[in-house]
DNA sequence: GAATTTCCTGACCAGTTGGTCAAGATTATG
DNA sequence: CATAATCTTGACCAACTGGTCAGGAAATTC
């Protein structure tokens, strides 16, 4: 039976394969959406049978679930880290530079945010206009008072970070087309784009 | 029969139809993503009934296809022209304009294609390593020789066109996630973000 | 090592979905 | 207005898919 509320014995097996089943689920869902991707398809990802999966949890969506709630802490986390602190580029640049790697080195977990957002966020819009927005707006307020404190250069705290989410969401979610177009190595795309974005917001930032 | 190689008589019925349902299709395709999408579902929208569409296209794909190959056209419009003769600064930051008018104006097209890329593009990625390639490059060399001319600050070419998608097209792929941390009205969103954006690509190209 | 619990699977089911088809309804045409 | 061409649909089908279940296989426990 999936584990449900009450707190029990839980075995080395179900670690392991509870484990095993949603990195295989990571992987159909950030590739072809909720809805195109089948239990069958994540079965044989994770060299399991269906019915194996289902006894592990209860549903399809139920692997989604928690599949994106584990997503969203470590996709705010960068953020949080973002101290008011620091020097206002440098704690900037750092966030954008954070972001950038979690790009590159959790590509899937960044596609499987997108579709969820592209679909309207069904699963995630309390968190979005909950925690994200709490989050948002008290980052925004820092930024707002260095801009306040002459450290920063004028500019709309909210599309700042989105224009961060954006460029650097790009380089995983977009990755199809970045290489199409650049047909460099993956390694090589993503030195570019840390010199390029780091370039980039300075310059926003620091203009006179 | 749906309209096949050889060209023939096109009746008024014909193009009506073709018409209503490409629109419903698009609604579809671009909400639910091609797997998540049922011809019921684009017949219920157009308000005719599921043979009736397959009697137009032959199948869901051709539907999905033709919209793409459309979309294309349309999102490579805005960058061609961007002119290598006007002033760089302005030719620039009119190409994001128009881009950011796009995802405003049709966000389905952008999803539509947004979608289709974080599936690995499928059924466009022919079209991405040719045409779209061919173009970027163009248009990379005209900024590479305004920044030679000086008539620029130092960018990567690519990363500054990457950064421009990225920004821009956020606003229609992202459009819960936008509204959910900003909560303002659509026409507003977009107004500060057409600010933010002419303000942020305008340091980048203008710094010293 | 036997009992108990946990784990696994083949067979199965019901609902959904892409697509077909024969026959009738509508529209254009001479 | 008759005839041909085009258009429309209810009924249907096969494949797929999420999920169940009874019973057997492994692992754990005592």
């Amino acid at each position: 039976m999936a584990r449900s509320g009450t707190t029990k014995k839980v075995t080395r097996i179900q670690r392991e394969k509870t484990e095993a089943i949603l990195n295989a689920a990571l992987d159909v869902f950030s590739k072809h959406g909720f809805r195109g991707s089948t239990i069958d398809m994540i079965a044989t990802n994770a060299q399991l049978s269906k019915p194996n999966i289902l006894y592990y949890f209860d549903s399809k969506e139920t692997m989604h679930a928690q599949l994106l709630e584990r997503m969203l802490e470590t996709w705010l986390e960068p953020l949080e880290q973002m101290s008011g602190d620091g020097d206002p580029v440098n704690e900037i640049c750092g966030y954008v530079q954070r972001k950038l790697e979690m790009a590159r080195d959790y590509p899937r977990e960044s596609r499987l945010f997108a579709n969820e957002i592209l679909q309207g966020a069904p699963h995630i819009i309390d968190q979005l206009s909950g925690p994200l927005r709490a989050l948002t707006d008290r980052k925004a307020v820092v930024i707002q008072r260095w801009i306040d404190e002459g450290k920063l250069s004028p500019v709309d705290p909210y599309h700042l970070i989105f224009s961060i989410w954006s460029t650097t969401q790009h380089y995983a979610d977009f990755d199809v087309q970045v290489q199409a177009v650049l047909g460099d190595a993956k390694n090589l795309r993503f030195e570019q784009a840390q010199v390029h974005l780091d370039t980039m917001f300075r310059a926003l930032l620091t203009r006179d």
